[in-house]
DNA sequence: GATAATGATTCTTC
DNA sequence: GAAGAATCATTATC
């Protein structure tokens, strides 16, 4: 149906010809006042209609006239009730859209990883990373607030920037609705009309915002493998811990197997976890057969103060350092047979230590 | 900046 | 599944 058309059409055309009278004045001349009515109106139409066609300067000239017709109040509000109804029909095809799928994993991600909806306080709990593998509490502390620091610096940035894209878009329908409702006064403009605009630009500055969105789930999920990977946040231990290792794997040379027992209660006094305490000394079996000199030089290092700690306390000294050599560990666990001593070797490099019973370390050597 | 040391990971073997 | 071996990536030292 054009619109010609529509405008005579019984249900739409003749919306309401009484607004159309209303601009009648009756003073048409001779003959059936019916008929000239209708004459001009489709004259006025036909004006209307063709004005497009026309040069730019004939249509503007042509647009003042109509301006200033007489007729122009009636049929104004013919044409409002008219695009008001086309207006509708348009409005019920495009409402109800079902909501984005990606835009609501979107925000549930946001909101799960504490960015957006309201803030963790202090916990971060179910977002931070667990760094579990990277060496202390006190590392681990640092880490998670590092983290929750960093967190927090993408959570403001996206509230910055979403707040931003809120205002320029309540600015640009501001000023969309007041350029329409000025138009309103010479173009036939419904305020639903006005609301489907309102409702095209604010879809337009949504896209923009699920831009920002994934942006931001970007920047949250590099966050997060960095803090999770743990090469990266590789510490070295402390000092007192490499050291209860270092003890433990020279007093217990013979067979530096620890039992999950004695990892658990070294882990524990080194305050690192069980598979910190695995890895390590897998690294120094290994490290230990390839250089075997040097970890000699160590061993009886460790061997020499082990024997004054020894010493020290077959005399009952009471402020003799205590050390790695209190283990509560089960002797049984990584002592020989015929090992009674805590250190089993001796600082000559004698028993058991290269050439003692140390068979684990000859098994397969070059 | 080069190098060594070191903690972690991955793959293979048993 | 645990241990060995190779390797990677980071940290410490000079």
């Amino acid at each position: 149906m054009d619109d010609q058309q529509r405008l005579t059409h019984p249900s739409q055309g003749q919306v309401n010809m009484q607004n159309v009278m209303q601009g009648y004045d009756g003073s048409y001349g001779q003959g059936d006042p019916s008929e000239q009515r209708k004459q001009e109106i489709g004259d006025v139409l036909q004006q209307i209609m063709t004005i497009t066609d026309q040069s730019l300067d004939e249509a503007q000239a042509r647009k003042h006239t109509l301006n200033c017709h007489r007729m122009k109040p009636a049929l104004f509000n013919v044409l409002c009730e008219i695009k008001e109804k086309a207006c509708l029909s348009i409005r019920n095809t495009q409402e109800e859209e079902p909501p984005d799928p990606q835009l609501m994993r979107l925000d549930n991600m946001l909101i799960a990883e504490g960015v957006a909806g309201p803030e963790k306080g202090g916990a971060s709990t179910a977002s931070t990373p667990s760094p579990a593998a990277s060496g202390g509490q006190t590392d681990s502390a640092i880490e998670h607030s590092d983290y929750r620091a960093k967190l927090a610096q993408i959570r403001q940035i996206y509230h910055t920037e979403l707040e931003k894209y809120e205002q320029a878009c309540t600015e640009f329908t501001t000023h969309v609705v007041n350029l329409l409702r000025e138009q309103s006064r010479t173009r036939p403009i419904q305020p639903k009309e006005i609301e489907r605009m309102v409702g095209i630009i604010r879809k337009k500055f949504s896209a923009i915002e699920m831009q920002l969105k994934q942006s931001t789930c970007e920047a949250v999920m590099i966050l997060r493998s960095r803090f999770l990977d743990a090469r990266r946040k590789r510490r070295n231990f402390t000092k007192n811990a490499t050291e209860i290792l270092t003890e433990y794997f020279y007093s217990h040379l013979s067979n530096p197997y620890p039992s999950e027992e004695v990892k658990e209660e070294l882990a524990r006094k080194c305050g690192i976890s069980v598979s910190q305490v695995s890895n390590w000394f897998g690294n120094k079996r290994i490290r230990y057969k390839k250089n075997i000199g040097k970890a000699q030089e160590e061993a009886n290092l460790y061997a020499a103060k082990a024997a004054s700690a020894a010493s020290s306390q077959m005399v009952g000294d009471p402020s003799s350092p205590t050390g790695s050599s209190n283990y509560s560990l089960p002797s049984s666990q990584a002592q020989m047979p015929g090992q009674g001593g805590m250190y089993p070797m001796n600082l000559n490099g004698g028993e058991s230590y290269p050439g003692g019973d140390n068979s684990w370390e000859l098994e397969d050597q070059d």
